[in-house]
RNA sequence: GGCCCCAUCAUCUAAUGGUUAGGAUUCCAGAUUUUCAUUCUGGCCAUAGGGGUUCGAAUCCCCUUGGGGUCACCA
């Protein structure tokens, strides 16, 4: 069985590069039938974990991403690390360190002196004396003194480490007992029984670390599969400063999860030349051996295309639903279907499409002079009054095409084209000369709003 | 700086060692539309550089250059 972890830092929200390397595993491990773990890494403990794992998992559920099985907190389950911490002291394969910190930084200053890489100088490893009075202690693993170690990485090949370059006996507990990062990775991971670690590749230089204590403590060394990082414009890895880069911001900026999901599967991973994937689409041809080797930029531009292809896709009363969140409530509204239909093409977000809406229902306050200038002329009093003494003689008002059939009826009666009435008309019912098709804002709007909304600029 | 990773249009990407190097986004132009947007059609734009190997290289090898990541009693 396939098993996957998602497995993030409290950082207080959930990043939008941790949602991807999230949405990878959870599409392996369900393409395989397999399950989706998460584990919050809060061995820190100065930070709020519980907000943390509450923001991640409200994120999830918007997204659609479920995890299997209990949350774990790495926080309440340090008996565990220091059990498997002292079973590795006991069989001698890590041991305490006495030295200071001090003496650590004087060790390290030498050696960068020397022009060498700062390292442990393995000076407990062997120690059987009596320990120094009064001293607190780490313990460090024995890590191999020579030789290399090659990580099997299903997106980047065999990676070969040379142990000298890169390791040293690593603290796997701090003087205060507590356990380090390298070392509660590979005991969780090994525990809850995970066989595929998907994660960013700025951990493939941890990975012969973890690999250290997974051979250590006997555990079977599982898939690696480390995705390049998403960078910004400058081309450095993606962070705060870069806008948006919380999951749920997407959603206030008016997102849609299909959309967002599209976008972050197509970085670094493609099929063919294939743009729009649903869900269960990139269940179906999702792997991670067939991820890109090099980092992607991030870029709006996409993301905005294939939000706007969600949602001129979405049915009506999908987009109902989701509109309330951005405070437009159509539920009652008779005309909805008419007026959801003029805007969802116009729209590259939510938020825009709601701006949409209010333009359309509420009467303009005032009139963009620049389009008062270019649209409403000389005859423009004269074509509108006509239009609106047709309208009140008119039965019947309910479709757009009723209004057009009016319209037209008028430009033919005066022998001009459509823009003399549209323009001015146009600003009379939106203020502005754009937005939606008249005939479609006439229906939604009504005759008598129509004809007020006529009058109120004709009394301007 | 040591170690590791990476390198096709501006961006996301495709291309059994043999293609006029393909698609998508952006941008530009045209068509459609009463307007804007949508839609449709077309256009601009790339194999970082240098050496090899080969009949033939974007693809394999080496070097250079450039970019990124990582080097804690942080995760």
């Amino acid at each position: 069985m396939v098993v996957t972890r998602f497995a993030p830092s409290p950082t207080g929200y959930l990043h939008i590069g941790g949602l991807r390397t999230a949405l990878l595993s959870y599409l392996w491990a369900r393409r395989n039938n397999g399950k989706f773990l998460l584990r919050i890494e809060d061995t820190d403990f100065s930070r709020n974990d519980e907000a943390a794992a509450r923001a991640i998992v409200e994120a999830f559920k918007w997204v659609g991403l479920e995890h299997d099985g209990e949350i774990e907190y790495q926080s309440s389950r340090l008996a565990i690390y220091q059990e498997y911490a002292q079973k590795l002291l006991d069989e001698g394969k890590a041991y305490r360190c006495y030295m200071s910190k001090e003496e650590l930084e004087a060790l390290r200053e030498e050696q960068s002196a020397r022009k060498e890489r700062p390292k442990y100088d393995n000076r407990y490893r062997d120690f059987t004396g009596t320990p120094p009075e009064g001293r607190e202690s780490v313990i460090r693993i024995k890590a191999p003194l020579s030789g290399t170690l090659t990580v099997h990485d299903g997106v980047k090949g065999d990676v070969v480490f040379n142990v000298e370059d890169i390791l040293d006996d690593f603290i796997i507990a701090r003087a205060d007992g507590t356990p380090t990062y390298n070392f509660v990775v590979a005991v969780d991971d090994a525990l809850m029984g995970v066989t595929d670690v998907i994660r960013g590749d700025d951990h493939l230089s941890n990975t012969p670390k973890q690999m250290v204590v997974y051979d250590a403590l006997g555990f079977p060394i599982p898939k690696f599969f480390h995705v390049p990082m998403i960078h910004n414009h400058e081309g450095k890895k993606l962070s705060k400063r870069d806008g948006a880069t919380d999951v749920m911001m997407y959603k206030q900026l008016g997102y849609t999860p299909e959309a967002l999901l599209n976008f972050l599967v197509r970085l670094g991973w493609s099929h063919g030349d294939q743009e729009i994937f649903s869900l269960s689409e990139m269940l179906e041809l999702f792997d991670p051996s067939d991820i890109n080797r090099s980092a992607s930029v991030y870029n709006v531009e996409k993301l905005d295309w294939l939000n706007s292809h969600y949602l001129k896709n979405m049915p009506n009363e999908k987009l109902c639903e989701l509109l309330e969140f951005h405070g437009v409530v159509l539920i009652s509204h008779d005309k909805r279907e008419i007026l959801l239909d003029a805007v969802k093409e116009r729209a590259k977000t939510l938020v825009e499409m709601a701006i949409l809406i209010g333009e359309i229902l509420v009467r303009p306050a005032d009139y963009d002079e620049a389009a008062l200038k270019k649209g409403y002329k000389e005859d423009s009093k004269e074509v509108l009054e006509k239009f609106c003494a047709a309208l009140q003689s008119a039965e019947q008002l309910h479709l757009p095409s009723d209004y057009h059939h009016v319209m037209e009826q008028v430009v033919s009666e005066l022998g001009i084209g459509f823009g003399k009435i549209g323009q001015p008309l146009r600003i009379a019912l939106m203020g502005k000369l754009s937005g939606p098709g008249l005939d479609s804002v006439m229906a939604i709007i009504g005759v008598d709003e129509t004809l007020a909304r006529v009058e109120a600029l004709l009394q301007r």
